[in-house]
DNA sequence: ATGTGC
């Protein structure tokens, strides 16, 4: 373990420096204003990944916030490494916005909400539908063009509202076209048997399902050509891999921790090298379970239109975008060839990165949700963000762990009173509908809990890294 | 993040 303790020297109003000293192998920059909390326990560990060998660049967002040896809220670019604990355990972790038809007043969002809770599970070790081994190979194989294949072999409610001549579009609207490079033979057995049933579900914790609506455009141009204009409903998705990413980032956790070159190192700060057998299964693997989860999201978005289409005829739901905030991606920048780890990060590529896709004119489409009960933001990339190798934040961050903000423990005894009050969440959500398929630990996931989404924000733009596009806000929240 | 154990 690295002796040396971090030293923030802040450089700017947007920018803390950690000088690269004692066992540090790269400096790291968090970029952050004074109004940031910052965890010591996040910064600790930013300065542990900047002790890794192959570092080359390291830094973390205004969102960062304690994780799993890695913090939330970073990016670490590594030469010839791949790392699983900087990709995290919810492998393709992501955000997707759909826009509607409708404007806020027009319709009835609770009721659609609630049909919405009906057809999609929500919470932890929830199952949708089961695939035989040969439609689970071509998920994780193929990603979401795999879809098509699953609707002529499956027969399910979603594919009622499957438009093939509107799914070409939507995969120009997923990062990647919503494929990986991926090896199913690299799929620990782990995944394939406990994810097989679980594409078409939301999962737990901070993922969820909202209906917002714009509050304000922000930049009028970005947003006409995005198909938003103020007070129209869209539906933001949040979730990922679900039991199939966690087994993944489980089995090559372990096995980066039994690798020579991570000897005396933490299980949680080991690396595998990109030219071993293990470093390319774990990024073909890797690869698989990004796919599951790009699945996992257009899928539920096709049950959301089918509640639409149920409710108010045939609905056109159109996919704005869909993008990763957990993902390791073999990248060219400055500091050289890198595999960059975005862990709680989103990528921003502006528009000369995007010059072969239909965003080539305006940057890459950003979701970035708040807490529920707060403002989720719409941004562009505008390809000034080499300082951060091409990434923002994703979302706002924690302020206080989950135990700290319920005051139980996980089993639900009180072991405190909890710094979020009943009084005080009540407060936060009211006038949101909220559907909760866990109300125990509902207030892990308080607003108080977050930071505030709009001094994050605000420091992205100030940096030059995103334009932003759009403000929404929460009229009915389903949470795991 | 993850329906679970040294």
């Amino acid at each position: 373990m690295p002796q040396t303790s971090p030293k923030l020297v802040r450089i700017d109003p947007l920018r803390l420096h950690m000088e690269r000293r004692g066992q540090m192998v790269a400096g790291a920059t968090i970029f952050a204003s004074k109004a940031v909390n910052l965890e010591p326990e996040a910064v600790r560990q930013l300065h542990d990944a900047a002790c890794l060998p192959p570092a080359k660049k390291v830094l973390a967002t205004a969102d960062i916030h304690v994780g799993f040896g890695v913090p939330i809220g970073c990016v670490v670019g590594l030469e010839n490494a791949i790392m699983p604990p900087a990709v995290g355990y919810d492998i393709n972790c992501g955000m997707r916005l759909l826009r509607t038809p409708f404007y806020k007043g027009d319709i009835d969002t609770d009721k659609i909400a609630l049909d919405i809770a009906r057809d999609i599970p929500l919470g932890e070790g929830m199952h949708n539908i089961r695939l035989d081994d040969k439609c689970l190979e071509a998920v994780v194989h193929q990603g979401a063009p795999s879809i098509p294949l699953l609707a002529r072999r499956i027969d399910h409610r979603a594919w009622e509202a499957f438009d093939s001549d509107e799914f070409a579009d939507d995969l120009a609207r997923i990062e990647e076209n919503g494929c990986m490079p991926a090896d199913p033979g690299a799929v620990p057995k782990a995944a394939m048997q406990k994810g097989s049933a679980q594409i078409g579900t939301l999962g737990g914790g901070n993922h969820f399902i909202e209906i917002q609506y714009v509050r304000e455009v922000l930049d009028e141009e970005l947003a006409k050509t995005l198909g938003l204009s103020t007070g129209q409903i869209v539906v933001m998705i949040h979730s990922g891999s679900r039991r199939f990413g966690y087994e993944v980032a489980d089995h090559y956790m372990n096995v980066a921790a039994h690798r020579p070159e991570n000897s005396g190192r933490p299980k949680m700060l080991s690396y595998l090298l990109t030219d071993t057998g293990a470093g390319r299964d774990y990024s073909a693997a890797m690869g698989a379970a990004a796919n599951f989860a790009f699945v996992n999201r257009h899928v539920m978005a096709l049950l959301v239109r089918r509640c639409f289409n149920r409710m108010f005829g045939p609905t056109p739901l159109k996919l704005v975008y869909d993008v990763t905030h957990n993902m390791a991606k073999l990248e060219s920048h400055e500091d050289g060839r890198l595999w960059v780890h975005r862990k709680g990060a989103t990528r921003a590529f502006g528009p000369a990165r995007m010059a072969a896709t239909e965003f080539a004119r305006i940057g890459q489409p950003i979701i970035t949700p708040g807490s529920m009960g707060t403002a989720s933001f719409l941004m562009v990339g505008t390809g000034r963000s080499e300082e951060s190798l091409s990434s923002v934040n994703h979302g706002a961050g924690r302020v206080m762990s989950r135990t700290a903000a319920l005051g139980r423990s996980r089993r639900g005894r009180v072991v405190s009173p909890g710094l979020i009050t009943d009084e005080q969440f009540k407060r936060s959500m009211e006038g949101i509908k909220l559907i909760a398929g866990n109300k125990r630990r509902i207030k892990e996931e308080a607003p108080g809990a977050y930071k505030d989404i709009e001094e994050v924000v605000r420091i992205v733009v100030e940096c030059g890294w995103a334009t932003c596009v759009a403000r929404m806000a929460p009229l009915a929240v389903l949470k795991g």
